[in-house]
DNA sequence: AAGTTACGGAACTAATCGGTACCGAAATAT
DNA sequence: ATATTTCGGTACCGATTAGTTCCGTAACTT
């Protein structure tokens, strides 16, 4: 026990990372299959190609393997598109929520995923947050130009903005199974453009909201 | 086989439907509270003060016992309200909507449906058909009166509409945990007032869009 | 009255499954 | 070499639970 500090190599055998990876990559496949907790360990001990063991090694309980291989599913950095166009900006965006959730893997897990949230807070956090708050910040973002650039009304509710451009998507894939595509993603971009655009007066630089609700 | 027609007393002592009732609703409750299959049936019968044998008797297994309670669920009829105006018409609809999500029981019943309907497509069915469809019919109509009446554009695209509608009220009850309330619906019915409104000039036969936003 | 079926309740059966223990072998350290 | 920890695999333990059976009793029909 000397000098041991934080980082070093232990004793024994060290632990592969590819039976990590395995692992967490055939949970995933479950849950998506299955359900957030609907599966056997033996059977994702067989899919993964490892043993209990190997399983029970990484993680105390069925429980925190799910946390663990939920909380692996965030998704990359999403990037704020800038093209001078909010009506571009807010495709770009969208075109790529359609494009992930058209997959079948979204197609199966947001379903499980969605049921457990209402059961487990921590798992809705880390879905909110992995899954949604990236593309949320985004949109916000592009939405905000589009009020500068004069394209949205300066009172816009922003909230119900995000929620329509994101809603009618998790809707079709959650409840009604209507398509997601192309035609999806311009017909919620084009409703924001017109149904938050300025107000009325086209005439000059008029920054005014005239609100009339 | 003399005579028996197809409803006639059958011998012995007649079914409690007082039972049949205590047996769906705690069925519901318990789907609300734990998860479509994640209950007992021993705790079922406790809460609906009634025997296991009873809930056999009747269900052959747990899951018609489910079927049975969620296809028990279907809302009743919704009327095509009428008021002359397009923003109100779709007010009152959206409101009513509003009303059945926001209630602890919907928001319970939900997430657990949901994550069930990605795996039992008959349920899926049982729920559009029973939750859904009933209001869908109902808006469609609203909007196409809206269209006759020259508040909306007849190019139309119906089912983005409705999905708009409903979306973003979906999409907080099962995702963001956003608030669902009347702001919510005069937010999606101004939304859809305002993007589907007639294309622009309104020469000749002022057919007002009713201009109340 | 006799026969039949339902009732709530309790005991029981049979299967499933999360988690543990152990195996011989492999990979690291000292 | 020796100690340690990993590996995949298998056997097992213990708890949970869907579904069955049986009880004494109540509600019906004939």
């Amino acid at each position: 026990m000397q000098a041991e500090s934080t980082s070093e190599r232990p004793v024994g055998r060290p632990r592969d990372e590819r039976t990590d990876r395995a692992i967490l990559e055939a949970t995933r496949e479950l849950i998506a299959e299955v359900g957030v907790y609907e599966f056997r360990t033996e059977d994702l001990a067989a899919r993964a190609g490892v043993g209990k063991g190997a399983i029970y090694r990484r993680y105390g309980s069925k429980d925190e393997l799910v946390t663990a291989a939920i909380g692996s599913l965030v998704s990359e950095e999403i990037a704020v598109p800038d093209t001078g166009s909010t009506r571009e900006d807010l495709l770009v965006l969208m075109r790529e929520a359609v494009e992930v959730y058209r997959s079948p893997r979204a197609r199966g897990l947001m379903p499980n995923l969605v049921g457990a949230m209402g059961r487990k807070p921590e798992l809705a956090r880390a879905v909110r947050e992995g899954f949604l708050a990236g593309r949320r910040a985004a949109l916000t973002e592009v939405l905000r130009r589009g009020v500068e650039r004069g394209d949205l009304r300066p009172d816009i509710d922003l909230d119900l903005a995000l929620d329509v451009l994101g809603g009618p998507l998790f809707y079709r894939l959650l409840i009604t199974g209507g398509p997601i595509d192309e035609q999806l993603a311009e017909g919620v971009a084009d409703l924001i453009l017109r149904g938050f655009a300025p107000s009325a007066p086209r005439r000059g630089k008029s920054t005014k909201p005239t609100k009339e609700n």
